[in-house]
DNA sequence: GTGAAAGCGCTAACAC
DNA sequence: GTGTTAGCGCTTTCAC
């Protein structure tokens, strides 16, 4: 209505002051736009969002609108043309951290994609807190989103309900809902396959507790690492049919932990096992630091895996095989579960992860 | 209007079938939610946005309202709230990338700062590219974020001029810019520090050529390793005078240069030499490469240090000195310039790195 | 080929 | 202590 009549009567009304007639610098509407233009806002408004064509409205009008834009540096006000037409061109993911190899790299892949369906990405970190994690997901939610990832949630389900309470399209990553279909990776695929390529890789050594591999890192009570366990377990029976329970030792993710472990293990051992399956970078570090005591050509005896990814680990004085989680599977059919927009029985997909030596 | 009718008629318009009045799940008004709990949507507006104190609304109508929306889990429009009070709640930052310990750093930080004032932060990458950064920040504006931190962009000063053109406060941080007021780390510092503990660390070694610190790695050209080097070359002139041009090798930042530099630097002095001052952990990857190939007893006689930070570099099989970027402090600097609100004259702030072992 | 008018969901000035 | 009304800036019928 206001806006009709500033139109109309080609003023500013906000204006109080007695300038010349100069459009103000930083706010201007497509009503002060289609004044300049001598068009309507309606011409303005298609125009600007591209579906002009299909008005007919004339090439030379469009330029006109176009170059007008330009010149004032126009930008449309997407809080407004969102809430008129309910949709507002984002698109949200929450994860634990940024500081994390990871999820950054989740992140990463996920602006990626997102911008491949014009949508705006927003990734926003909820440090593994439930309540945080329930709020930003209501924030998000607030400025109407129209699909959201969840990756890594700690509660998965209560998030479940408040996006299903909204008809917000959602989907979890990395660790699963049950509430919502869940793309997470092949843990125990991963795991027997590193833990084959450490067998077939290492040397026999003297010794029945010696020539086994070990695993070591990461909680039993975790579901990741619960299927790594079973899959390290499955390779060993089927190519040692002598392995035990002896053999694994989830002593938790701290540095300090996995290296009183791994230290505890020597000592138990006399020396290092013939394969040594570490659960993640984290407890990694740990075991660095012990074997950083040892006389170098003792790390010759052992074969090391990681379950985890990081380029430093080419950096090892040691050889050092890796399970790098396949992120852009990952993220890729995360899309896909949101792109078929059906809210399909809540199912669970299992991505591969790569082996990388080195 | 229509929701006024709406609120008075006690029937959803939108609702064509013959349905029971019940609220639609995931989609309802302070309309609806006003004529539930038979107050006037004001009210409702009034008691979500927590103003409800200072309007006097009875504290019995207030828990009535508050109970009625958690019930139907309601969600104000901000899409709405925002075009009505012209302001967001949205603060955006632009970094090159998410897969950066340096940047996702930065990205943890920006959050948790954003959101002790209240804003909700948005992050985005921008893959160093120039294009897209203004792109980027474009859309952002669209949606009216409220101000931005500018990292690391390969153009600060083109997208001052898209941001001062629709009054939106700004900040550069790492890379500075002339047209806004920029936080960068101090290079010049950091280098020095770290080429003083070098030398001071470090054993001398019979030769004058290789009783020096050797500066590997970056680009001459960008801003950050010039500064670089003049500080590695005030340390090394304060201490040991007879340095010269040829301990500064800016062979670029990839790994295979890196490599092939300090292979032949090794080669010329035959030998490592006193000490090594590695410009980036990327360049650090070439160099361990090399490393990897001498004799572990040579690695003694070198001092190493790296300009930036990894908590892998405890890892190496050799002491690291790294210089870790202060995040936190860079980021309390730029919001601090963002309270401030003066659109000020720009300036540039240095906020000096922190020196770390293992 | 273009314009007028209504309304998206909310808030704030002004009522009483 | 609470309600009425106008309008934020845009898109979308409908009209001609």
């Amino acid at each position: 209505m206001l806006n009709r009549l500033r139109y109309i009567l080609g003023t500013d009304l906000r204006d109080t002051s007695c300038r010349l007639p100069v459009m103000p610098k930083n706010k201007s509407t497509i009503y002060d736009l289609a004044r300049l233009a001598d068009v309507s806002a309606t011409t303005v408004s298609a125009v600007l969002s591209g579906n002009w064509r299909q008005r007919r409205i004339a090439e030379d009008t469009a330029r006109r609108v176009l170059a007008l834009a330009d010149e004032h540096r126009f930008s449309v006000n997407r809080q407004a043309s969102g809430l008129r037409k309910s949709r507002s061109g984002l698109i949200g993911m929450i994860i634990p951290l940024h500081d994390n190899r990871f999820f950054s790299g989740m992140a990463q892949t996920f602006e990626k994609l997102a911008r491949q369906r014009h949508l705006y990405p927003i990734v926003v970190s909820t440090l593994r807190d439930t309540a945080l994690e329930l709020e930003t997901v209501r924030t998000l939610i607030s400025y109407r989103v129209e699909s959201l990832v969840i990756a890594g949630a700690t509660d998965p389900d209560a998030i479940s309900d408040v996006c299903q309470a909204h008809g917000v399209e959602h989907v979890n990553v990395d660790l699963p809902g049950r509430k919502a279909t869940s793309v997470i990776s092949d843990n125990f695929w991963g795991a027997r396959q590193l833990t084959l390529e450490l067998i077939a890789k290492s040397t026999p050594l003297k010794g029945a507790e010696r020539n086994r591999p070990y695993f070591l890192g990461g909680l039993a009570t975790d579901h990741a690492t619960a299927r790594r366990i079973e899959g390290f377990l499955d390779a060993v029976r089927a190519e040692l049919p002598d392995g035990g329970p002896r053999q694994v030792d989830a002593c938790g993710y701290e540095p300090d932990l996995a290296e009183a472990a791994i230290a505890a293990l020597y000592q138990r051992l006399k020396g290092l096992p013939r394969a040594l399956f570490v659960n993640s970078t984290i407890a990694l570090e740990g075991v660095v630091r012990f074997l950083k005591t040892l006389p170098h050509d003792e790390l010759d005896q052992c074969t090391f895996g990681c379950y985890d990814w990081d380029p430093f680990g080419s950096m090892l004085s040691f050889p050092l095989r890796m399970v790098r989680q396949n992120v852009d599977g990952l993220l890729e059919q995360a899309f896909a579960v949101l792109d078929a927009g059906a809210p399909e029985e809540p199912r669970i997909i299992e991505i591969r992860p790569l082996l990388v030596f080195g």
